[in-house]
RNA sequence: GCCUCUGUAGCUCAGUCGGUAGAGCAGGGGACUGAAAAUCCCCGUGUCGAUGGUUCGAUUCCGUCCGGAGGCA
């Protein structure tokens, strides 16, 4: 008999309809949607992240949205933390959690059951390793990785990033316990729930961009500039400056380009994200992709999802 | 109409003293455990404008034609 708490994600790139799909299939199974998205957890932060409006939630409860300040800062860890608890929540009450996102890694590490470690980062000491890296490049940091765990200086000697490589021997200085033992520590529990998978993503690349490239126009039409300019004159943590959408226009903002140039970035610059969480999501196997560029209407899209879900939510 | 320059990867251009070619950008693939909308790794065959000629061999030299830019009338 499986007691597992039973979920359903709705995962992909940015502008693929998550949304929407979340939104039906929460009306559908009575569900109240979980956000899984690094950027949208930000306040005053509404159109660049496309955060859903009060008339696209259609009266679904969205939890983990538009609740923390831009200078505030977020990790997976904390992700982890408060979407555990909005599961327990929602599924107590008789309902059924719908994850919608595009934060791969927020996705997978709660999906996953990682454990994080309940030290804190320790965001002076890697500042001052990134000071080593720019001096003294990435070998200097390998080898001082290599003396206490030789394991993840190996794995990460091909890929030369330098923000793992910190985060290794921050972790390491920090708790005296290698990245190393920490990863396999944090892959031991068993996930406590059932998980039917839905993935959007178009067949053809191109369709994705011309959206992408039609959103970002709405964005502007919708007031995006004066949302950056807003932005950039108010504090932003380490996480929220991340956001694309502003940080593209702020050369705009401070005389530097004219404003077409920085649209043409921005567009740009979205698509290359939706390329890597591309990238990120087909190594998952057990997502059921569905292709809006494939279905001839949105009903039709939803009828999918709907078979999907159905003999998931029963044989899962 | 005449003269000069120019036509090479999706774009901007290099180059081949004649042996079928390479950079940047764009794009593609991949990695991913506390900043992840982040941070990195890998990937360059294209009728070298068209067509004749010279040549063992032409994208490269010569002729003609077509397209682009500028100058003189």
């Amino acid at each position: 008999m499986n007691n597992k708490i039973k979920l359903i994600t709705v995962v992909g790139p940015t502008a693929s309809g998550k949304t929407r799909l979340g939104v039906e299939l929460a009306k559908r199974y009575n569900g109240e949607v979980i956000s899984a998205d690094s950027m949208q957890i930000y306040k005053g932060m509404q159109i660049a992240t496309a955060k859903p409006t009060i008339e696209e939630m259609q009266g679904i409860p969205h939890h983990l949205v538009d609740f923390l300040e831009p200078n505030q800062t977020y990790s997976v860890a904390m992700f982890v933390d408060d979407a555990r608890k909005c599961i327990e929540d929602i599924s107590s009450r008789g309902k059924i959690p719908v994850i919608v996102g595009g934060t791969g890694l927020y996705v997978d590490s709660l999906l996953n059951n990682i454990s994080f470690h309940e030290s804190q980062r320790d965001t002076e000491l890697s500042d001052r390793l990134w000071e080593l890296y720019y001096s003294e490049g990435i070998d200097y940091l390998l080898d001082m990785l290599r003396k206490f765990d030789g394991e993840s200086a190996e794995r990460l000697e091909t890929e030369k990033n330098p923000k793992r490589v910190i985060r290794a021997i921050e972790f390491y200085k920090t708790t005296g316990i290698t990245i190393t033992d920490q990863n396999k520590n944090s892959k031991t529990g068993e996930s406590p729930y059932s998980v039917v998978k839905l993935g959007l993503n178009f067949e053809d690349r191109q369709k994705l961009y011309d959206r992408i490239n039609k959103r970002v126009d709405l964005m502007a039409e919708a007031g995006l500039v004066q949302e950056a300019k807003r932005v950039f004159n108010s504090e932003l943590s380490f996480t929220s400056v991340k956001a694309i959408g502003y940080k593209e226009l702020f050369p705009y903002l401070k005389g530097e380009l004219p404003l077409e140039e920085c649209i043409e970035k921005l567009k740009q610059e979205t698509r290359r994200y939706a390329k890597r969480q591309i990238t990120w999501f087909k190594r998952d196997k057990e997502i059921n992709w569905l292709y809006p560029d494939k279905a001839d209407s949105f009903e039709q899209l939803f009828e999918q999802a709907l078979q999907i879900t159905d003999k998931g939510l029963t044989y899962g």
